[in-house]
RNA sequence: GCGCCCGUAGCUCAGUUGGAUAGAGCACCAGACUACGAAUCUGGGGGUCGGGAGUUCGAAUCUCUCCGGGCGCGCCA
């Protein structure tokens, strides 16, 4: 489906047949349209290993490149660029293919069903999530999306970390608002406990459900089992709010539960085994050591074997495990269900881990198993251009459910996968609320609408003119040959490689900038009939033309409608 | 002090994994509606790709080194 694939095949046959060895060469779409369609560098390339300019290999091998099937043209130009232009045919014929894949077009079995992990969003489950958890959940979620179309296996999962200090703090702060509600008098919440009316509501339930049962206990009691609650309860919240967004992973990991079976032992037991653990001193670190720092043995990782600057520990003082430890023997469970890609996605804040975590995969996968981490930067909230003040401190901050209520889930999937992911990102809440080009969503969608729109008005123009695509497929699609119409066209065929890329950069946001630019051309081709009525989609008494119009239309419809699906986003067919 | 990320038009950002004359949008200027939906479109000006050096046929992209911004830096997760 991704045509450029096909032509490097047949590219490379062509060099095979001269005489010349292999080489990895580009097969990419011409910079400027003026060289023609495609361009490919293989001559430049393979001049370097055969010892003889670009030029004169070109010229052994262009005959053969002409008659490639599709190929109208080819020449050589520039440094020893060899530019193909393609035949109408060709383009004719990845319509058709448009037309019979429909919202499909763009899949393709590039994963084989490998097996790939992402894991995303993973928030402490000691709140609702808020508007900085959006950006992760999305990302994850459309990299997932797109993983998929490009058939890979993807499993979907959230890492609880229901181990460590702050859940216990969780379920302090649980009795706290339990015993409030209950009636008695207690003042100001102590400092480090979770404030927030979220936790009243859990207090006023457990009430319901266990009544008074907790309040004449030692702590030593009623703390193991309200972790449990606050824990259980938080994560319904963060699940609902996952839901709102359209976010859904299918596997829950908790923390509590890996130690519980002895995974942290089994995964410092197989890094034991290969000489990779050992007790040792930290050096502190240079240029700002800490006031209280005192040289301490501990159990550390050999991070430094696998890249990392130091070697990491995996022990506190106290014997119990550090985080890392934790994490470690989360990856080490990965790895041995079999997993041939991990992916996490992380907040900004948590990038310094990031050398750490890969060392450890490294060395407990012997190198097999890649990771790789895609770091989220910030998401600054805007409203009308002005940043919106929030107070963690308080317990006021603005939620992902204010949010996805405040624009709708579709926007804020769309916005969160318009930058890069390791890059800043504005989101103004005015700004996506408005119905122009400002607003990318709002533009692809119109841009969809336009199509449905089209797609409606020729129905009752040829009542009885079938225009589904199925029948579509076989119209005189030869009529089209307006250089608007191939223009869109090609930037159609360009969808597969584009989907392509993304998912082996693991780059969601590409998606978004291919689905403008095909909208803007759309927009574009669209106001050419306003000028010259003879261009427009729909001309009376031509049913034929017509038709042949219409499967375009359907075409750019299906490539816009596949492309949000991946985005989790409605395709929109008409505006308000 | 060290590590990672970022630095591209006045602003917000792309740049197809090293390719040809670096591209969009916003803003600014000049135009296009008795409409297949003008919520849009057409044209114009605007650049030392943070600076410098290197690698090669060729660098925004790779290496080194400075400058600037962000995040992080042994018992927080």
């Amino acid at each position: 489906m991704n045509y450029f694939n096909k032509l490097r095949d047949d590219i490379a046959a062509v060099v095979a047949a001269v005489g010349l060895p292999g080489a990895a060469f580009a097969v990419e779409p011409a910079r400027d349209p003026a060289h023609g369609d495609v361009a490919t560098n293989v001559a430049m390339i393979l001049s370097k290993v055969a010892g003889r300019p670009p030029k004169e290999l070109a010229d052994l091998m262009i005959s053969g490149l002409k008659a490639i099937d599709g190929v109208a043209s080819a020449d050589v130009a520039g440094p020893g660029f060899i530019n193909f232009r393609l035949s109408s045919g060709f383009w004719l014929a990845q319509l058709q293919q448009i037309l019979k894949s429909g919202l499909d077009y763009g899949r393709c079995d590039l994963g084989q069903g490998a097996k790939v992990n992402i894991e995303y969003v993973s928030a402490n489950p000691t709140g609702p999530l808020h508007v900085g958890h959006a950006r992760g959940s999305v990302f994850g979620d459309v990299l997932a999306n797109l993983m998929e179309s490009v058939g890979y296996h993807v499993v979907r999962e959230y890492y609880i970390n229901d181990a460590g200090a702050q859940v216990d703090a969780l379920a302090r702060s649980l009795h706290w608002r339990y015993r409030e509600a209950l009636g008695e008098a207690l003042g100001d919440l102590p400092s480090g406990l979770y404030p927030g009316d979220y936790l009243r509501d859990a207090a006023r339930e457990l009430i319901a459900n266990a009544g008074s049962r907790w309040l004449a206990v030692p702590e030593d009691d009623w703390l193991p089992p309200l972790r449990l609650y606050a824990i259980d309860a938080m994560m319904t919240l963060i699940r609902n709010d996952l839901l709102e967004l359209g976010v859904g992973q299918s596997v829950f990991s908790s923390e509590h539960a890996l130690v519980a079976r002895g995974g942290v032992d089994e995964a410092l037991a197989y890094l034991a085994e290969h000489g990779l653990i050992y007790q040792g001193v930290l050096e502190p670190p240079k240029g700002k050591k800490p006031e209280d720092w005192e040289p301490r043995e501990q159990t550390l990782f050999r991070a430094t074997q696998f890249g990392d600057d130091v070697d990491r520990p995996l022990r506190k003082s106290d014997g119990t495990w550090t985080y890392f430890a934790g994490d470690v023997a989360y990856h080490f469970d990965k790895i041995r269900r079999g997993f041939a890609v991990l992916i996490d996605v992380w907040g900004a804040d948590h990038s310094g881990y990031i050398k750490r975590m890969q060392a450890a995969v490294k060395a407990m996968s012997e190198g097999r198993v890649p990771l790789d981490i895609k770091i989220c930067q910030l998401v600054n909230l805007l409203d009308q251009g002005q940043p919106l003040k929030m107070s963690k401190r308080a317990g006021r901050f603005v939620t992902l459910r204010d949010v996805v209520d405040a624009v709708g889930k579709d926007v804020v999937r769309f916005m969160m996968v318009t930058r890069r992911n390791d890059v800043p990102l504005d989101f103004d809440l005015a700004k996506v609320r408005e119905q122009s080009k400002d607003n990318p969503v709002f533009y692809v969608q119109y841009a969809h609408a336009r199509c449905c729109s089209v797609l409606r008005n020729a129905q009752e123009a040829f009542p009885n003119v079938p225009f589904e695509p199925a029948a579509l497929g076989a119209a005189p699609l030869t009529r089209l040959g307006d250089p608007g119409e191939l223009r869109l066209i090609r930037a159609l065929a360009g969808w597969p490689r584009t989907v392509e890329g993304a998912a082996q950069a693991h780059e969601p946001h590409r998606l978004a900038f291919y689905l403008f630019e095909l909208a803007s051309e759309f927009h574009a081709h669209w106001h050419r009939g306003n000028d010259d009525p003879g261009l427009r989609f729909i001309i009376a008494g031509d049913p034929d033309l017509t038709a042949a119009r219409l499967g375009l239309v359907h075409a750019v419809r299906f490539v816009i409608a596949g492309g949000l699906r991946i985005f989790g986003v409605e395709a929109a067919t008409e505006m308000h």
